[in-house]
DNA sequence: AAAAATGTATGACAAATATCATATTTTGAT
DNA sequence: ATCAAAATATGATATTTGTCATACATTTTT
């Protein structure tokens, strides 16, 4: 059982706010997991009777449509929670969350949050940012779906996956997604999403080396948005 | 100045938890407005320094695409708050709200409901679960936005404004939008929706009286989406 | 009441996107 | 290392949706 204390990325969370004494009993209480590729963390309709704080590795949040496709609602970094919503409005999970890479979590059950989020002021404060950030990001996100192209959204979506999760050394994007994945992301058949993609490397605008993508001029790219 | 403590919609948003002094306070420092048809209770951007709080009327908030439509994200009905996202954040206005029909509404001072939320435990509480109904609500019409196609929204949207808003006398649709911000519902062209109008009234899912709307068989409808 | 402005409707067409088929490449299991 | 399965890629085609033009209806202004 590692110390809370001492993790790091408790630092970029809500979790920031806790003090020593609330530390140690979450230490106590906390389970951590570590979570293989393509495994799910939780799934939609579940109860999670907790909060999941991202240690390392990133996952995906989504939903299954009734046209069974799963549309990807977000991604989640190291240093962000998970559950939130689902906590405070005491309802299953709404969304799944999939690991995309290989993951380290910790659980804090329900109990032990809603004791910190009664008694302490910073840390509920700090909870309800973040809610509201999500919410300000989901009509933003919500925006674009209804009046953006599918290559606009694409565009879109690897400029945010470059300045969000970074490159590899070959100037790549970082984080590995499927071409179904993608698709997912920017709400379109995996087809389209392919199709746009070859597009977009005829023209230069990216790159593709095998599976990876690389962008070739950002801000040729920002012009399609 | 009338008393919040007789107010009727009060009781159907956070703000039944206030107890007596609170609501005292409130009806001391809170303004009352009447907002005509069209007009503009926010706009997007705007600094809003309190909330807002429906009495009557509906109205829209919805978010300029850089395609120079006007995206509906949200229809807001008496008894609901306006402004609580911004509030938090200390953010200025994501959306903007627009009145559907003449309106009645209370501002209440960012100063007066925060000091609310930090004494009131059971009004920041459901002010958290309302945000967080919020979100849920924009991550499943991200979705639908996403994965469904124009008809199936058009049903989708047809059928909530009926369940939402109910009929008039002749069984029309009570909520009375035009085309365009019906289409800015949707996510879809202006004509593209007056043209699926059209389909549905002569399949006899719906019949168009002027302007009006009526649908014929809420089941066929629903099983359009 | 007439004229102008706005909203609704429809046709014609172009563009975007989905679907289905199939080929090729990559990955994973044995 | 080989085979099967999965992922990626591309063509052909159908469908959906957007755009532009124009007509008609309704509302507002003068």
């Amino acid at each position: 059982m590692s110390k809370c204390e001492q993790c790091i990325v408790r630092q970029f969370s809500s979790l920031k706010a806790l003090n020593k004494d609330e530390l140690l009993r979450m230490a106590e209480c906390k389970t951590s997991y570590t979570i293989k590729k393509g495994e799910p963390i939780f799934e939609e309709g579940e109860v999670t009777n907790g909060i999941y704080c991202i240690k390392d590795g990133v996952c995906k949040l989504s939903k299954l449509s009734d046209n069974g496709k799963d549309q990807i609602v977000k991604l989640v970094k190291p240093g962000e929670l998970l559950g939130q919503r689902s906590m405070i409005s005491d309802e299953p999970a709404n969304l799944s969350a999939v690991a995309l890479e290989d993951m380290e979590v910790c659980f804090i059950p329900r109990s032990e949050v809603m004791q910190f989020f009664t008694q302490n002021n910073q840390f509920s404060m700090n909870v309800m940012k973040t809610i509201c950030e999500d919410l300000k990001g989901a009509d933003d996100h919500m925006v674009n779906m209804a009046q953006k192209t599918v290559r606009q959204r694409l565009a879109e979506t690897l400029i945010y996956l470059e300045d969000t999760f970074g490159k590899n050394d070959d100037g790549t994007l970082r984080i590995q997604l499927s071409r179904e994945e993608l698709a997912g992301m920017i709400g379109t058949a995996t087809e389209s999403c392919i199709r746009l993609l070859s597009e977009l490397n005829k023209s230069t605008y990216i790159e593709l080396i095998g599976k990876k993508i690389k962008l070739l001029d950002k801000n040729k790219l920002k012009r399609l948005t």
